[in-house]
DNA sequence: GTTTTTATTTATCATCTGATAAACTATTAA
DNA sequence: TTAATAGTTTATCAGATGATAAATAAAAAC
């Protein structure tokens, strides 16, 4: 019997590809886009060259690994359901954020996801601004309704409300850098996390009104 | 007149030593700990053996990197003034982060703190027990008091508490990373930023009562 | 069963990279 | 002015690294 049975050789080259991409997507996420194709392959179980066959460079394999992540992640739905309401925000925030982390706070996501800014690769501010835009912008519109305060038409979203949001937003994607890229110990209990985020955000504005 | 004035050679050995160690904190906060010793000796104005006449091998310029960013960098006096009750608490916290962005909050220390965590170094998790003992659980302390809650001997402080208060702090912090690692616009009143995140902290915390 | 196709491996290249040794030269001492 | 000292550069090495070409072998086609 075969012992490394499940990437033995000859597989059909669509099979091949996406064990490449996965094993590269966890590989990168440890040791970062300096992590040497030898080292890949061999953790693949397969030879450094046969990389080549199905990615002409290394970068090449990187810019799918952004892709596979990164692209068309940011579910429209979230934006519509963050507007509705018809539900409590309180509600509607602890809904998304627990949606939002599963699909985003993991360890592959958050880790590429830091070592490619720090890389200054364009994804990210992509990205940051997909999540200002549908995500944050939102957030601000429905915690204005929520406080009693005028509308954007009336007096439009500045920077400074923007990063106000910013704090609660990145402090729950910090407990994910925490975990994933600190390796520190926390609470496994998110959703709770998120409840006392989101009750401290709706009661403290409420009760501050800047 | 010598065009390489600054870096011109034959310094003296402290000089030279304390030329290259700055150099090398912008360098790898650039390009993390994957640049070259060519391409930093390059930016420094020198040849690359040099570096070596100074530091043995390239692992220990990084580390003196670390100790010169991270060590014995909180400072007690901080911990002390977060305790200080005949202030009012939001005044604390307002000093207390305005102080310590300054002093950690910046391009280089950041970088260098991300670079290293995703690395895997030591320091970062040395780092961040001091941090949690020295800063967050005298937030918590104050906190409770300010909220009228038991006090530690009562009921200790666990793991979900001290969860919350990282979202603040997180929160904080990752306007340092939105600001040096995604290089993304913020705002630049950095102060207001902390004041309403202690507001809503304080008043959110007061009216949700955990 | 033989031939053709193609997934994979072996062998190899050119360049990069951390590190060392020897040569060079500016400064200091005699 | 000369000799000794020490900071810096030039030359170079050994191993690593992305990438290519030819050889091999498993599967498919005939």
């Amino acid at each position: 019997m075969n012992v490394k049975a499940t990437n033995s050789r000859r597989l059909s080259p669509k099979n091949r590809e996406k064990q490449i991409l996965e094993g590269a997507i966890k590989f990168f996420a440890e040791k970062g886009f300096s992590g040497q194709t030898r080292e890949l392959a061999l953790q693949l179980g397969i030879t450094q060259p046969l990389l080549y066959r199905y990615f002409p460079t290394k970068r090449s394999l990187i810019e799918r690994v952004f892709e596979e992540l990164y692209v068309n992640k940011l579910d429209p739905i979230w934006s519509t359901k963050l507007a509705d309401r018809s539900r409590p925000l309180h509600e509607r925030l602890c809904d998304f954020y627990c949606n939002y982390s599963d699909a985003t706070y993991q360890n592959e996501w958050i880790r590429i996801y830091m070592f490619s800014a720090l890389m200054e690769e364009p994804i990210n501010k992509h990205y940051i601004g997909l999540v200002e835009e549908k995500i944050l912008t939102p957030i601000c519109i429905e915690l204005r309704d929520y406080c009693g305060l005028p509308d954007i038409d009336t007096n439009p979203i500045d920077q400074i409300e923007l990063d106000h949001i910013w704090v609660m937003h990145g402090g729950l994607f910090y407990h994910a850098i925490r975990k994933h890229v600190y390796r520190s110990r926390v609470s496994s209990n998110f959703d709770e996390i998120v409840s006392r985020a989101v009750s401290t955000l709706l009661e403290g504005n409420k009760a501050s009104q800047y």
